[in-house]
DNA sequence: ACCCGATTTCAACGGCCGTTGAATGTTAGT
DNA sequence: ACTAACATTCAACGGCCGTTGAAATCGGGT
């Protein structure tokens, strides 16, 4: 592995563990096995070495995603897919690169759920990263649920967003809050119930006037 | 207002914006309008002060949210209430909270959303201060949906508690997504959808077998 | 007028921060 | 063997970090 990608690693880890500010190019490059100076010969600074980061996964996630959502509207050439088929082709990626390069992915989605909830980066980066994929979702999630409005969908997957990147951040808190019941890795459970609460959810909507 | 007070806010509104490592105690307190050491007069340390900033809400919002909760209960003496009624008296508060002090809440609001995403506090902090009252409110749940096992209650709960943290931080997100069609701030549009959303997500996981 | 406790100011501590420039090592093509 | 591009090391810069102790100020009770 070239230099470049274990100080991509460690970076990714860190900022995932305590944000951005709560992590020292220092501590990054002590953890990659590198001295500090490597980190501006590779990178132009902290915050483009956090956008290299944010970048490198990203692009593969989007396409993977893509290639799930096109594969289920093949399923269906003349109807359109079921709410449940979309939402599941937008988290069934996230739990099949858990499931094949587990530590990998898991530092990428805890980051993506604290800059999600950011005030300062949430708005901007999300947008810049991930919109354009999620219109094209957005537009599946329209043709099945015809006669739901514009907020209705935007706020319905708000509601998604919100929940999907907090369950895959697994801070641990439904581990306490249940007493042991319920697990924050447990990725069978979060597949077997979460595209079923959100698409009743965007049904729910759809259908209140 | 005191010096303590000042300071609290302060060091509320910029945790709320940059998170705690993003903000100096200099900072804080030149916001505040005060020397850097009365920090450390008023608080042990900024850590101590982090955890003031926290406490000095979650205890009046516990309060008028499990007031909230008995006023529904207390409307229905014989039958349960429904689900949507439980989750508005989760949700109600908050934006009567919005509605009357706009600004010394919606900073706290920002600061939770980030605890709860952050796998370093989120586990743990956002269990110290909130278990009880959420505990209170799921047991309410379930006498709303007989039948539900305690793992999908649980789980639904997750899913309310990232959509509801998020949308709450105001980030903006939904803003440039939706292309100004939705606005992070206009509090009516999520009392609209926000319970029937969620009440929908948690009936079905109830009725799925 | 005096005092005492609570509050505030001032100056400083060691240490880590992001970043840089210059020197050194490494490797592939000629 | 020589070179040129790439990669890495070393030492240092000014600046801000969290925190502290001692001195000054304030305000109410005697």
């Amino acid at each position: 592995m070239t230099t470049r990608d274990r100080i991509l690693d460690a970076a990714e880890a860190l900022f995932a563990q305590e944000g951005y500010a709560g992590v020292s190019v220092r501590q990054i490059m002590s953890q990659a096995g590198a001295d500090v100076s490597l980190a501006y010969y590779h990178f132009k600074s902290k915050r483009d070495l956090f956008d290299q980061v944010m970048l490198r996964r990203a692009e593969h996630l989007n396409d993977i995603r893509l290639e799930a959502l096109e594969a289920v509207e093949k399923r269906h050439p003349d109807d359109a897919p079921t709410v449940e088929e979309i939402i599941g082709a937008f988290t069934n990626p996230l739990l099949d690169l858990l499931a094949t390069d587990h530590e990998e992915w898991k530092h990428y989605f805890r980051l993506v759920a604290q800059i999600n909830n950011s005030p300062e980066w949430g708005g901007e980066l999300m947008t810049r990263y991930f919109d354009p994929l999620v219109r094209r979702f957005i537009e599946a999630l329209r043709k099945a649920l015809p006669g739901c409005s514009d907020q209705d969908l935007y706020w319905s997957y708000h509601f998604l967003s919100g929940a999907l990147t907090l369950t895959f951040a697994e801070t641990g808190r439904i581990d306490n809050l249940s007493g042991g019941a319920c697990c924050s890795s447990d990725m069978a459970s979060i597949n077997e119930r979460m595209p079923t609460f959100l698409a009743a959810g965007f049904r729910a909507l759809a259908a209140c006037k």
